[in-house]
DNA sequence: GAGTGGTCTAGACCACTGT
DNA sequence: CAGTGGTCTAGACCACTCC
């Protein structure tokens, strides 16, 4: 009965039945297993998951003190478009419509300072109806291998996760209205609201890859706490 | 020279280099450590992070697997309003409009099969500018201490972190055009495109609470790989 | 039944950082 | 400088599950 989950089950009382508020400091590592009669280990690996989920912080010589406001963090499973379409039961169709060594446009001048650029535009389909337009931006001197890649066939986003190293990036989702050229794409008003989210994929700092997305109308983001 | 992280390293660059392709059983634990020369704790703490990252599926007695297609995933850090308003640098105001033990609309009663239920709306507001507007349900019977919580005071969702166990549960975004109503509140035109959320809580399988969140024009969701 | 990952232990050394 | 968490080790036992 010395398992880490008991560990952190019995930390997650204290807290709760409010011996431990937030901002205090709980006791170090060693005489908590000590007083829960197991090895300084399994008490690590209690404290290091609930530091991960962000109901404790930990530093080092500082000790570990119950997070002030504890942040609850959700994760988003991203998935491959093609597999989000199959695993909804319907038929995956993919088209690039542009693919070019264009100028890349001022806005994106920060993103990518060499300035040797792919540029994609592809679109997504479910049962053959429009599910999400992508503009895409490369890095071809990053990734110089993309320059010969048959972006027709593999979905950009397909290449990518086999074949480009990429260590982190964020994604900003926002809610836009449609313009004249989405509503035509996707059948629905002008101005219909239309989930938008602008990726961004690096690798060593520099930047892999640069994404516009605009999904189908009615589209909708889960996740799981 | 030893540690998980080189370990993890040695992983992801023999699945780069196409040694170990998606769907590929890899060696087990105890091969790979006299491998590479360390304990089997520590191959063990570096696939165990690998796995969670959604790049290697590992099953007991079945052994582990290069995942056939690499889920990336982001993390959503979930900020209180206020603390969020604050690290922006502007005011954070809050004002209860509405608290009242409401029948329970239809279309809730399958998240809420006890039904005395507690109604909560609110408005979150930036520099005393509308920011977020916030309808709850808190069910009475799964967290009574609610009925006697001063939630003019202290917004909802402090007082649920600070007073409700949490186990699990969903967020759902969506884009969605602004009614009358929001258009007033926010002081934008009807039909602009908003961001909503709507977020279940759960413990122990019982719905806590579901909020239905909508941001004012223009809000970023923003989420890190 | 046998092979795999999951976990625990006791001890040790290291890295960082507050004082 | 000293105290804390971060990590590694070698060994052991257990839980699950495929064969």
């Amino acid at each position: 009965m010395t398992g880490w989950q008991q560990v952190q089950q019995a930390v997650i009382d204290r807290i709760r039945a409010g011996h431990w508020p937030p901002g205090h400091q709980i006791p170090n590592e060693a005489d908590l297993a000590r007083e829960l009669g197991c090895a300084r280990a399994t008490v690590n690996r209690a404290l290091r998951a609930l530091a991960e989920e962000g109901l404790l912080e930990r530093r080092r010589r500082a000790g570990t003190r119950v997070a002030p406001l504890p942040v609850r963090q959700a994760r988003l499973r991203i998935p491959v478009i093609r597999a989000e379409v199959e695993a909804a039961g319907r038929r995956y169709g993919y088209r690039l419509l542009h693919r070019a060594r264009d100028p890349l446009p001022a806005a994106l001048r920060p993103l990518f300072p060499d300035g040797e650029m792919l540029h994609l535009i592809a679109l997504h389909e479910a049962d053959c109806a429009p599910y999400v337009h992508e503009d895409r931006w490369i890095s071809l001197t990053v990734i110089p291998a993309a320059a010969g890649a048959d972006f027709a066939a593999l979905s950009a986003n397909e290449w990518l996760v086999a074949n480009a190293p990429v260590s982190d990036g964020e994604i900003a989702y926002t809610a836009g209205a449609a313009t004249a050229a989405e509503a035509r794409m996707f059948g629905c008003a002008e101005g219909t609201s239309l989930m938008r989210a602008d990726r961004i994929t690096r690798h060593d700092g520099r930047t892999v890859t640069r994404v516009a997305l605009t999904f189908r109308p009615g589209h909708v983001l889960t996740l799981k706490l």
